[in-house]
DNA sequence: CCAATAATGCTCAAATTGAGCATAAATAGG
DNA sequence: CCTATTTATGCTCAATTTGAGCATTATTGG
C-alpha cells in the first residue's frame, strides 16, 4: 500500500469527498515523453521522427529521471548526441483513445516537450530522420504566396455547410475564417493547432479517417503526411508554441549556428513562422534590442553585397530568456 | 515492470512499431490532477485551498474520466457545486522529491490546471476555503504603492552577496533586479513564479527552510503564508499564467457576474494584475475592442455618479477566446 | 560596363500607448 | 439648499511603436 504523503491533505480530501484517499490509489498509470525536437536548415524548419516519419521520438519516464525535464533531455541527448539548448514542457494527454490503444493495460500518459537544436549530419540512430515540419502542414507555410492548398477552401465550405442547423453552420464558417483568414481576416500564423483540429473535425486529415470521422468532400482530401496516434496534434501544438514563443523571448538563437549574418536569422525566423518578414524593420528590431554583436568577419558571398557576421550576446540573451523581449514583425 | 531507461531511437521506434506497447510498459506511476481554482471577490482574486490554506484541492486521476480536463472539471465541479467556465492545463510537475515523500510507492506526477470561477457562498465542504492568494505571495501585490515588504530588498542584496564568486554575484544582483524591477527596472507582474523562485533559492520563504536551504539574512524573514509540498510553486504558476493570459485573451469574464460596472471590471484586472490600470484607457480599450455591452440599466448607487451596468457579448467573446485579442494597459 | 542580388541607411504615416484635463451626475453632511 | 466627495465619462495630446517604402552601396556573373 501506498504511505501517505500528506495526512492533513488527506483527511481535507476526505472532507471534500468523503472518501478516504488511501483507497483511491491515483490510478496506476504508464508514462511516456514524447519530443518534438526542432532545428532550422536551410531556411527548412525540421522535426526529428522515427518509424519513417510516422512518430515523434518518444522514451519511458524512468525513475533515476532527476525531473520530467531532465529525463526528456537525457534521453534526446542521448540519441542525438548533442546538447538540446532549450527545453520546454509542451502538454499532457491522457485521453482514453489512448487508453483503448493500450489494450485495457491502464490509462497512458504522455508528457510532451518541445525541444530546440542544431541539425547536425551523422549523428542519428538508424531509423530517425529529421523532417520538414511543412511535410506534415503544407497550409502552414505562407512564404510563398498566401495561398492556401488547393482542397482546402472549398472543403471548409462543405464542412460548413454541413452543419446540423443554421447558427451551428454559421458558427462553422465564423471558425473556418478566424482559423484560416477567410473573408478579409488576417493569417494568424499563431493558430496552428486549432487549424488541425478544426481540419481534425471535418474529416480532411488521414488521422480523422481513421479515427472514423466523416469527411463531407469527395473525394476526401488527405492534407498533409499522417503521423501515429495523435503525433501530429502533439506537433501542431510545438509549432504553435514556438511561433509564439519566438515573437517575445529570443529562441531562435538556440536554433543558429555561433555566428551568422542578419539575413540568415531572417530566414529562420521566416521558416518557423510560415511568413515573410519586412526586412529593414526586421534589422532594426534585432539591432534596437541588442541581441547580437558584429564578429568583425564578414560572410563568404552569397550572391550580393557581403554581409556583416554576428554572434549573440549571452548577457542580453540571458536577461530576455529571463524576462521577455519584444515581438518581430509580420508582413509579406 | 519497468522497461528501459532511455531506448536509442532503433528501439524507441520497436517500441512503437514492433512490439506491442503493453509488453513495454512505461514507468508506473500514480498521477493526481491539482486545481488552482481562482475567482475574484470584492477586488480580492482568491483560490480554493484545503486543509487550513496549506493545500490546493487535488484528485486523483481515474480510469472512468474522459481527459485530464475532463477529470478535473468534473471533481471540482462536484466539490464545488458549480460550474467551472474555463479550465486550462499549467504544467505537470514529477520530481524525485515528491518520489521520496510518497515512501518509495513510484513515482508520482501530478498534474496540474488553473481554473476560473465565482465564489459561491455556502458550497463548500468542510476543510475548503477560498484565500486571497496575496496572502501567499504578498509582494505581488503593488496597488497601494510599490513598495516591497520591509526585508525584501535587504534580503535580496545579502543573497546577492553570499555569491560564490564576483560572476555568481553580479548575475544574482541583476536577477533579482529583474525579478524585483530593482535598479530603476520596472516591475513586470508576470515574473511570480521567477521572483518565487527566486525567494525560495535564497531561503526567503518557509518551503526553503523545509527543504534544508540556507538563508543569508537573520533572523530569516518567511515571506508569506506556506503551503504543502510545492503547492505555493503551482499556485504561482497558476497566477503567473492568468496574470499572462488577461493581457491577450478575455478571460476575466469568467471571473465576473452577469453583468457590471466598468469600474468592477477594472477592479477585478486590477486584483489579479495585482496593478493599478488607467481608468480612461481602460475603457477605450474594452469599449473599443466591443467585449461587452450596455444593459439599459443602472448600477445601484455606490457613493458616486450612477454608472451604467454591462454584460458581455458571447458572439464576440467567443472569438476572441479562440483567436485573441489586444492587451491592456499598466499603470499605476 | 551592365544586370542581378544583397546589405544597409533613412523617412514617413498610421496606429497604439501612456497620461492628463474637464465635465457630468450622483450621495452625504451641514 | 449648498458643498464636498465620489464616481462616470468624454476628449486631447505627446511619445512610441509599427508597417511600409525609397535610395544607396557593395559584390558577383556575364
Amino acid at each position: 500500500m501506498r504511505a501517505m504523503a500528506a495526512p492533513g491533505l488527506a483527511s481535507a480530501r476526505r472532507h471534500l469527498r468523503n472518501k478516504p484517499m488511501i483507497e483511491n490509489r491515483p490510478g496506476s498509470v504508464s508514462a511516456e515523453l514524447i519530443a518534438v525536437l526542432v532545428a532550422v536548415t536551410a531556411g527548412t524548419p525540421r522535426v526529428l521522427t522515427i518509424a519513417e516519419g510516422t512518430s515523434l521520438p518518444s522514451g519511458p519516464l524512468s525513475p533515476e529521471h532527476r525531473s520530467l525535464q531532465a529525463g526528456t533531455r537525457s534521453w534526446v541527448e542521448r540519441q542525438t548526441h548533442h546538447p538540446l539548448g532549450y527545453v520546454e514542457q509542451l502538454y499532457t494527454f491522457a485521453d482514453n483513445d489512448r487508453n483503448a490503444a493500450l489494450g485495457g493495460f491502464g490509462r497512458a500518459i504522455s508528457i510532451s516537450y518541445l525541444a530546440l537544436t542544431r541539425e547536425q549530419p551523422k549523428t542519428l540512430d538508424g531509423g530517425a530522420s529529421w523532417r520538414n515540419w511543412y511535410d506534415y502542414f503544407p497550409w502552414e507555410d505562407h512564404r510563398q504566396g498566401a495561398d492556401l492548398p488547393a482542397p482546402l477552401p472549398a472543403a471548409l465550405r462543405a464542412w460548413a455547410q454541413a452543419g446540423a442547423n443554421p447558427a451551428a453552420r454559421r458558427a462553422r464558417k465564423q471558425r473556418a475564417a478566424i482559423a484560416f483568414g477567410l473573408e478579409g481576416r488576417r493569417w494568424n500564423e499563431e493558430l496552428v493547432l486549432q487549424r488541425y483540429e478544426l481540419l481534425y473535425e471535418a474529416g480532411l486529415v488521414s488521422e480523422a479517417a481513421r479515427d472514423g470521422i466523416a469527411c463531407h468532400t469527395t473525394p476526401a482530401p488527405r492534407l498533409g503526411h499522417a503521423m501515429r496516434q495523435d503525433h501530429r496534434r502533439i506537433l501542431a501544438t510545438g509549432i504553435a508554441r514556438l511561433r509564439a514563443k519566438i515573437t517575445y523571448r529570443p529562441v531562435v538563437f538556440e536554433l543558429m549556428p555561433p555566428s551568422f549574418t542578419l539575413l540568415d536569422l531572417q530566414r529562420s525566423v521566416e521558416a518557423l513562422a510560415g511568413q515573410l518578414l519586412h526586412k529593414q524593420n526586421f534589422r532594426r528590431l534585432v539591432e534596437q534590442q541588442a541581441l547580437v554583436e558584429e564578429t568583425g568577419q564578414m560572410a563568404g558571398a552569397t550572391g550580393g553585397r557581403p554581409a556583416k557576421l554576428f554572434r549573440f550576446r549571452a548577457d542580453i540573451l540571458q536577461e530576455r530568456a529571463y524576462a521577455g523581449t519584444k515581438p518581430p514583425l509580420p508582413r509579406a
